[in-house]
DNA sequence: TAGATTGTTAATCGATTAACAATC
DNA sequence: TAGATTGTTAATCGATTAACAATC
């Protein structure tokens, strides 16, 4: 039954998602729950959930859904989040800050449990029970610690040298907050959380009272050189 | 030669980041930039990159590419990034403070003029020259201010009360950072910046000696019932 | 048994990439 | 003219959805 497929990116990504609303049913004393009740809330088409959830087992029973207690352990596995996960941060901005004081990782065994900047006014205070370090300490916090994750939250300028750091300290992913796309070697996984991407798109959105802008829109007059 | 395709989202999402690198060009001087080189730096196909701007105009000049600040105009245009666009934020925490105080938007036209929080003892602070007003007021600003973008930084449980309220007031559009999937009627845009998805999904590639985890990677028992 | 819901295959839809004529 | 690069079509690839037999 061990098919050989490669689950896409797209899968995984939804993953987090399922289990943090199965998590809320399970707080609510909800035990069983249908593709059909997930796909409502999560605005998702039941066949994809199924489909999503039996690329890694038969999580479910036909005719009653999905036991929520135990699709939460198995996607928890899946995720890895049954294990402690070591995290770093470098960048003690607003942003940096914020996610220190963020508390949702504890709960899936994955924790910030070091904070550099490298900024020499910054090091030495301390953000949610964290020293903040000098960016040059990076490399051996990061070996000493078993860190396998790494946060980025400087000013994009400075943000290809810090993941080129965190690559030479061994780090196995990136989660990538600053604003500009980052590159890394092969097998070095990198997240890239572009929200003012994501604001700025939103923009061409908005007033469209022709819903699907064509090349008509814009007005294409020759090009000025 | 107006042709009337939808635009995809993947489309649109991709613009302001060919924006943000041509302003990076522009700042350096760089008059010309070809597909090759665009692609190379932000790690997509050339071909995609003419694609996606091809639906919009013929921007570029065969055997030569496109002007950097012809293109950035356009851009700028397709995304309505040409003229001001009023957001408001709900939301005072750590993360909402920090987008308060994130400035990208103001040269792209886009800016932040009223903050919320439903905590009395929040209202009335400032924050980078915003007063913090009680939630309740949110509407009556929507309209006054004539505020078109909506940002969420609200705790999960109260995400989906403080996006009807906006829906009500007339926004057009909802940037949600809160870990919850919204819903929101016909004709209201929502972004979700899930990075908790983000950072949880990073999870499953760490340490994947098999880089293709499959059926066989979890232990499929009978389920627990 | 009858009703419900899974796991999975096949069909559909959409997005990316390759290739190349057009042309600067 | 020769070299470069676009805009666009066709080919490929991948992801989503519909449908349904299996079965609880």
């Amino acid at each position: 039954m061990t098919k050989q497929v490669k689950i896409s990116e797209a899968v995984v990504r939804r993953l987090p998602v399922y289990l943090r609303y199965l998590n809320e049913l399970s707080l609510s004393g909800v035990q069983t729950v249908s593709s059909q009740d997930l796909g409502e809330k999560l605005d998702l088409n039941p066949a994809q959930i199924r489909k999503d959830l039996a690329y890694f087992g038969d999580f479910g029973r036909k005719g009653v859904g999905y036991n929520v207690s135990y699709l939460i352990e198995k996607i928890r596995q899946i995720l890895k989040l049954d294990r402690p996960l070591h995290v770093a941060l470098v960048g003690t901005g607003n942003l940096g800050r914020a996610l220190c004081n963020y508390n949702m990782y504890l709960k899936e065994n994955m924790k910030i449990i070091a904070v550099f900047d490298a900024d020499p006014s910054k090091v030495g205070t301390v953000i949610n029970n964290l020293t903040v370090q000098p960016t040059e300490e990076l490399g051996a916090t990061v070996a000493e610690k078993d860190i396998s994750i790494g946060i980025i939250t400087v000013p994009a300028a400075e943000a290809q040298n810090v993941a080129d750091r965190f690559v030479a300290a061994g780090i196995r992913g990136i989660l990538n907050f600053a604003p500009t796309v980052l590159r890394a070697p092969e097998g070095v996984r990198i997240h890239q959380t572009d929200f003012t991407a994501d604001l700025l798109s939103l923009a061409y959105y908005m007033n469209n009272d022709n819903e699907d802008t064509t090349r008509g829109t814009v007005d294409d007059e020759p090009m000025a050189d």
